[in-house]
DNA sequence: CGCGAGACCTGATAGC
DNA sequence: TGCTATCAGGTCTCGC
């Protein structure tokens, strides 16, 4: 589920709560997402260590600490992380609980468990992050560069689009969004994309997200929360009528049906009409 | 190297 | 009601 915007949200979240706290103690209640990094050692690296600030590169969510680790958190498919008390009820499939020291409780939770979460030192992170992409809103990230990257791939643009190592943060969601903004169909060749289309496409990409970090990400079904536990608003406009109703789907822009394909495995929902497949 | 299919998991929902 | 099939916002690995 989560996408830039959905870890941005959490990252602000705690930012906002729990800068300076300290972790008390540390329980690690499975390893599903270490990566062979075995509780006793996250237990050794994080227990005792002050949050000193956090930070996020594409989906990643970095908590670092005064003693020069960092816990790498991914929130993968269905990853949260709640700020609770002792008194809450512990939520199935619990992975990590971070006890702060004032008594609240950082709990990281994920039912499918394809998230990752590990206690790094900078340069495991460094080396854990190198072949990320840009950042969706850094400077090295233009339209030129999206074309210098694309020229020549035969691949359909929205694989390419969510492949991290191009541009870090964008998902199954927010690529659907960007190509219908841009009116740029799914399966197009993305060498074949003009010039003028990846500068709508570069455009769409930023307004979308930034749109959707200002409110909280997006919250289809109500799993994917921020650190409180509640959903975001934002509503993907490719999406609205398809997730909120049954039968037809018509496009926001031009009424049309929706289609749905699949690429690579990952459903694509698109315009057939405000998305041409090729250029006339 | 580029590309696409499958695997990894649990839970919600649609259809019978 | 209860069973089964399908799908879900991510990433990795393996063949071709």
């Amino acid at each position: 589920m989560p996408e830039l915007p959905e870890v941005e949200t959490l990252r602000q979240d705690l930012e906002a709560e729990v800068l300076r706290a300290r972790l008390r103690r540390v329980e690690v209640l499975q390893t599903r997402m270490t990566r062979g990094q075995g509780a006793g050692e996250i237990k050794r690296r994080l227990e005792g260590a002050t949050i000193s600030s956090i930070g996020r590169r594409g989906k990643y969510l970095l908590v670092r600490t005064d003693r020069e680790m960092t816990l790498l958190l991914h929130r993968g498919m269905s990853g949260n992380v709640l700020l609770r008390a002792p008194v809450d009820e512990p939520e199935p499939h619990l992975h990590l609980l971070l006890h702060l020291d004032d008594g609240r409780q950082l709990r990281v939770v994920d039912p499918r468990g394809f998230g990752e979460m590990r206690a790094l030192s900078p340069s495991e992170i460094e080396a854990r992050l190198a072949a990320l992409g840009p950042e969706p809103f850094g400077a090295q990230f233009s339209a030129a560069y999206l074309q210098d990257r694309l020229r020549g791939r035969r691949a359909p643009i929205k694989l390419l689009l969510m492949d991290q190592r191009i541009v870090a943060g964008l998902g199954n969601i927010y690529t659907d969004e960007c190509l219908w903004l841009a009116g740029v169909h799914p399966a197009r060749a993305a060498g074949s994309l003009a010039s003028a289309d990846l500068m709508l496409l570069h455009q769409a990409i930023r307004c979308s997200l930034q749109e959707a970090i200002e409110h909280r990400g997006t919250t289809f079904d109500g799993a994917m929360t921020d650190l409180h536990g509640q959903p975001g608003d934002y509503r993907p406009k490719v999406f609205v009528a398809q997730r909120n109703h049954h039968g037809a789907f018509p496009c926001a822009r031009c009424g049309a049906s929706l289609e749905r394909l699949r690429l690579s495995n990952r459903g694509s929902t698109f315009c057939p009409a405000c998305q041409r497949a090729a250029e006339e």
